[in-house]
DNA sequence: CTCCAGGACAAGC
DNA sequence: GCTTGTCATGGA
Protein backbone atom coordinates (compact mmCIF):
# COMPACT_ATOMS: atom_id res chain seq x y z
CA UNK A 1 0.00 0.00 0.00
CA UNK A 2 1.16 3.52 -1.08
CA UNK A 3 1.91 5.57 2.16
CA UNK A 4 0.90 9.41 2.10
CA UNK A 5 0.38 12.23 4.14
CA UNK A 6 -3.37 11.31 3.88
CA UNK A 7 -3.75 7.14 4.65
CA UNK A 8 -0.87 8.69 7.88
CA UNK A 9 -3.39 11.41 8.80
CA UNK A 10 -5.79 9.11 9.16
CA UNK A 11 -4.65 6.83 10.93
CA UNK A 12 -3.30 9.30 13.01
CA UNK A 13 -6.64 11.23 13.29
CA UNK A 14 -8.81 7.36 13.98
CA UNK A 15 -6.34 7.35 16.87
CA UNK A 16 -6.68 10.10 18.15
CA UNK A 17 -10.62 10.02 18.01
CA UNK A 18 -10.96 6.55 19.87
CA UNK A 19 -8.13 7.22 22.35
CA UNK A 20 -7.78 11.21 22.93
CA UNK A 21 -4.29 12.73 23.03
CA UNK A 22 -2.03 11.29 25.43
CA UNK A 23 0.22 14.01 26.62
CA UNK A 24 3.78 12.07 27.12
CA UNK A 25 5.94 11.82 27.92
CA UNK A 26 4.80 10.58 31.71
CA UNK A 27 7.54 12.26 34.03
CA UNK A 28 7.72 14.91 36.10
CA UNK A 29 11.20 16.76 34.63
CA UNK A 30 13.09 16.72 31.58
CA UNK A 31 15.95 14.80 33.01
CA UNK A 32 13.37 12.30 34.08
CA UNK A 33 12.59 11.33 30.39
CA UNK A 34 15.58 11.31 29.47
CA UNK A 35 16.65 8.50 32.11
CA UNK A 36 13.47 7.07 31.36
CA UNK A 37 14.17 6.71 27.71
CA UNK A 38 16.73 4.97 28.44
CA UNK A 39 15.67 2.36 31.29
CA UNK A 40 12.73 1.60 29.05
CA UNK A 41 14.77 0.20 26.33
CA UNK A 42 13.10 -3.66 25.85
CA UNK A 43 11.69 -3.27 29.22
CA UNK A 44 7.99 -2.51 30.58
CA UNK A 45 6.91 0.50 31.75
CA UNK A 46 6.07 -0.67 35.16
CA UNK A 47 9.54 -2.06 36.09
CA UNK A 48 11.32 1.41 34.85
CA UNK A 49 8.60 3.20 37.09
CA UNK A 50 9.99 0.99 40.28
CA UNK A 51 13.56 2.18 39.62
CA UNK A 52 12.52 5.88 38.81
CA UNK A 53 10.97 5.92 42.35
CA UNK A 54 13.99 5.21 43.83
CA UNK A 55 15.86 7.33 41.80
CA UNK A 56 13.85 10.14 43.45
CA UNK A 57 16.53 12.22 44.80
CA UNK A 58 18.66 11.86 42.32
CA UNK A 59 16.60 12.72 38.99
CA UNK A 60 18.96 15.78 38.20
CA UNK A 61 22.38 15.44 36.21
CA UNK A 62 24.92 15.94 39.20
CA UNK A 63 22.48 14.07 41.52
CA UNK A 64 23.28 10.96 39.31
CA UNK A 65 26.82 11.86 38.51
CA UNK A 66 27.41 11.34 42.13
CA UNK A 67 26.63 8.33 42.15
CA UNK A 68 28.71 5.24 41.58
CA UNK A 69 28.24 3.03 38.66
CA UNK A 70 27.58 0.33 41.40
CA UNK A 71 25.07 2.59 43.61
CA UNK A 72 23.23 3.39 40.18
CA UNK A 73 22.61 0.01 39.00
CA UNK A 74 21.73 -1.48 42.55
CA UNK A 75 19.02 1.86 42.42
CA UNK A 76 18.41 0.77 38.51
CA UNK A 77 17.72 -2.99 39.68
CA UNK A 78 14.09 -3.29 38.87
CA UNK A 79 14.32 -2.07 35.11
CA UNK A 80 16.58 -4.90 34.30
CA UNK A 81 20.11 -4.90 32.59
CA UNK A 82 20.91 -3.09 35.18
CA UNK A 83 24.54 -2.99 34.90
CA UNK A 84 24.43 -2.00 31.21
CA UNK A 85 21.85 0.54 31.97
CA UNK A 86 24.01 2.15 34.81
CA UNK A 87 26.73 2.91 32.91
CA UNK A 88 25.05 4.06 29.54
CA UNK A 89 23.28 6.76 32.33
CA UNK A 90 26.24 7.37 33.74
CA UNK A 91 27.86 8.62 30.13
CA UNK A 92 24.83 9.82 28.79
CA UNK A 93 24.56 12.19 31.36
CA UNK A 94 28.17 13.16 31.52
CA UNK A 95 27.80 14.06 27.72
CA UNK A 96 24.68 15.84 28.22
CA UNK A 97 26.63 18.13 30.99
CA UNK A 98 29.47 18.34 29.39
CA UNK A 99 28.33 19.05 25.94
CA UNK A 100 25.38 21.87 27.28
CA UNK A 101 24.87 23.74 29.99
CA UNK A 102 21.14 23.03 30.22
CA UNK A 103 18.70 20.62 28.75
CA UNK A 104 16.81 24.18 28.07
CA UNK A 105 20.39 25.09 25.63
CA UNK A 106 20.38 21.75 23.81
CA UNK A 107 17.01 22.94 21.74
CA UNK A 108 18.83 25.19 20.47
CA UNK A 109 20.88 22.93 18.30
CA UNK A 110 19.66 21.86 14.84
CA UNK A 111 17.62 18.42 15.21
CA UNK A 112 19.89 16.63 12.64
CA UNK A 113 23.18 17.44 15.02
CA UNK A 114 21.56 16.88 18.18
CA UNK A 115 20.62 13.39 16.42
CA UNK A 116 23.93 12.39 15.00
CA UNK A 117 25.35 13.43 18.33
CA UNK A 118 23.06 11.31 20.50
CA UNK A 119 23.49 8.18 17.86
CA UNK A 120 27.89 8.53 19.14
CA UNK A 121 27.08 7.59 22.46
CA UNK A 122 26.82 3.66 23.66
CA UNK A 123 23.33 2.49 24.78
CA UNK A 124 21.77 5.45 22.75
CA UNK A 125 20.13 3.75 19.29
CA UNK A 126 17.90 5.05 16.99
CA UNK A 127 14.55 4.35 18.99
CA UNK A 128 15.90 6.11 21.93
CA UNK A 129 17.74 9.01 20.35
CA UNK A 130 14.07 9.87 18.51
CA UNK A 131 12.25 9.23 22.17
CA UNK A 132 14.76 12.30 23.40
CA UNK A 133 14.83 14.54 20.59
CA UNK A 134 10.62 14.53 20.60
CA UNK A 135 9.46 14.36 24.25
CA UNK A 136 12.54 16.60 25.66
CA UNK A 137 14.09 18.52 22.94
CA UNK A 138 11.06 19.00 21.02
CA UNK A 139 12.27 18.39 17.30
CA UNK A 140 9.94 16.85 14.86
CA UNK A 141 11.07 13.38 14.00
CA UNK A 142 8.66 10.10 13.65
CA UNK A 143 9.64 7.69 16.39
CA UNK A 144 9.31 4.00 15.42
CA UNK A 145 9.48 0.90 17.72
CA UNK A 146 8.62 -2.41 17.56
CA UNK A 147 4.67 -1.56 17.91
CA UNK A 148 5.07 1.10 14.59
CA UNK A 149 6.74 -1.60 12.55
CA UNK A 150 3.93 -4.58 13.93
CA UNK A 151 0.99 -1.95 13.34
CA UNK A 152 1.66 -0.38 9.58
CA UNK A 153 2.67 -4.00 8.54
CA UNK A 154 -0.42 -5.30 9.18
CA UNK A 155 -2.38 -2.00 7.66
CA UNK A 156 -0.54 -3.69 4.52
CA UNK A 157 2.23 -1.28 3.99
CA UNK A 158 5.98 -2.21 2.73
CA UNK A 159 7.84 -1.66 5.97
CA UNK A 160 11.48 -1.16 5.53
CA UNK A 161 13.71 -3.26 7.29
CA UNK A 162 16.41 -0.70 7.94
CA UNK A 163 15.23 2.26 10.80
CA UNK A 164 16.19 4.97 8.62
CA UNK A 165 14.32 3.70 5.27
CA UNK A 166 11.28 3.39 7.55
CA UNK A 167 11.88 6.84 9.23
CA UNK A 168 12.58 8.94 6.00
CA UNK A 169 8.99 6.82 4.38
CA UNK A 170 7.36 8.15 7.40
CA UNK A 171 8.51 11.29 7.43
CA UNK A 172 8.68 11.88 3.55
CA UNK A 173 4.96 11.12 2.76
CA UNK A 174 4.09 13.51 6.08
CA UNK A 175 6.03 16.39 4.08
CA UNK A 176 5.00 19.62 6.12
CA UNK A 177 2.18 18.01 8.02
CA UNK A 178 5.53 17.02 10.44
CA UNK A 179 5.52 18.58 13.26
CA UNK A 180 6.87 17.66 17.08
CA UNK A 181 3.44 17.63 18.23
CA UNK A 182 2.36 14.80 15.75
CA UNK A 183 5.21 13.36 15.88
CA UNK A 184 4.54 13.19 19.94
CA UNK A 185 1.06 12.12 20.18
CA UNK A 186 1.48 10.04 16.68
CA UNK A 187 3.89 7.24 18.74
CA UNK A 188 2.15 7.81 22.47
CA UNK A 189 -0.80 6.98 20.44
CA UNK A 190 0.77 3.53 18.75
CA UNK A 191 1.74 2.40 22.18
CA UNK A 192 -1.44 2.93 23.41
CA UNK A 193 -3.15 1.07 21.22
CA UNK A 194 -0.31 -1.74 20.95
CA UNK A 195 -1.05 -2.22 24.42
CA UNK A 196 -4.74 -2.12 24.11
CA UNK A 197 -4.91 -4.46 21.77
CA UNK A 198 -2.14 -7.31 23.62
CA UNK A 199 -5.07 -7.21 26.06
CA UNK A 200 -7.48 -8.39 23.94
CA UNK A 201 -5.86 -10.78 21.83
CA UNK A 202 -1.74 -10.74 22.20
CA UNK A 203 0.37 -12.06 19.32
CA UNK A 204 -2.68 -14.01 17.83
CA UNK A 205 -2.65 -12.46 14.65
CA UNK A 206 -0.41 -13.33 11.12
CA UNK A 207 1.35 -10.69 9.87
CA UNK A 208 0.89 -10.55 6.19
CA UNK A 209 5.01 -9.40 5.70
CA UNK A 210 6.47 -11.86 8.34
CA UNK A 211 9.06 -11.87 6.29
CA UNK A 212 9.88 -8.00 6.30
CA UNK A 213 9.16 -7.53 9.54
CA UNK A 214 11.17 -7.43 12.54
CA UNK A 215 8.86 -8.41 15.08
CA UNK A 216 8.13 -11.38 13.24
CA UNK A 217 11.37 -12.31 12.35
CA UNK A 218 12.27 -12.62 16.35
CA UNK A 219 9.10 -14.42 16.65
CA UNK A 220 9.65 -17.19 13.98
CA UNK A 221 13.51 -17.63 15.20
CA UNK A 222 12.05 -18.89 18.71
CA UNK A 223 9.43 -20.46 16.53
CA UNK A 224 11.42 -22.85 14.42
CA UNK A 225 13.48 -24.01 17.63
CA UNK A 226 11.48 -26.76 18.18
CA UNK A 227 10.50 -27.28 14.88
C1' DC B 1 7.66 -22.92 34.77
C1' DT B 2 7.54 -20.06 30.53
C1' DC B 3 7.14 -15.87 28.13
C1' DC B 4 7.68 -11.16 27.34
C1' DA B 5 8.36 -5.93 27.54
C1' DG B 6 8.24 1.25 24.05
C1' DG B 7 16.43 -1.84 22.41
C1' DA B 8 21.29 -1.72 21.74
C1' DC B 9 25.58 -3.72 20.90
C1' DA B 10 29.28 -6.67 19.43
C1' DA B 11 30.98 -10.75 17.46
C1' DG B 12 30.65 -13.67 13.54
C1' DC B 13 29.58 -14.48 8.86
C1' DG C 1 25.83 -5.57 5.03
C1' DC C 2 22.71 -9.06 7.93
C1' DT C 3 22.15 -12.57 11.87
C1' DT C 4 22.53 -14.09 16.47
C1' DG C 5 23.55 -14.13 21.49
C1' DT C 6 23.57 -11.25 25.36
C1' DC C 7 21.98 -8.28 28.85
C1' DA C 8 17.93 -9.10 33.60
C1' DT C 9 13.78 -7.89 36.18
C1' DG C 10 8.89 -8.53 37.60
C1' DG C 11 4.25 -9.72 36.31
C1' DA C 12 0.82 -12.59 33.81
Amino acid sequence: MKMTHRSLLSIYRTLLGHFGPQYWWPAKTEFEMLVGAILTQNTHWRNVEKALTNLSSHLEPHALLSLSQTDLSELIRPSGYYNQKAHRLLLFTRWLTETFESIEHAKQSKTCTLRASLLTLTGIGPETADSMLVYTFKKPVFIIDAYTRRIFSRLGYNVPVSYEAFRQQLETALGNHLSVELCNEFHALIVIEAKEFCKVKPHCLPCPLHKQCAYCKKQFRKISKFL
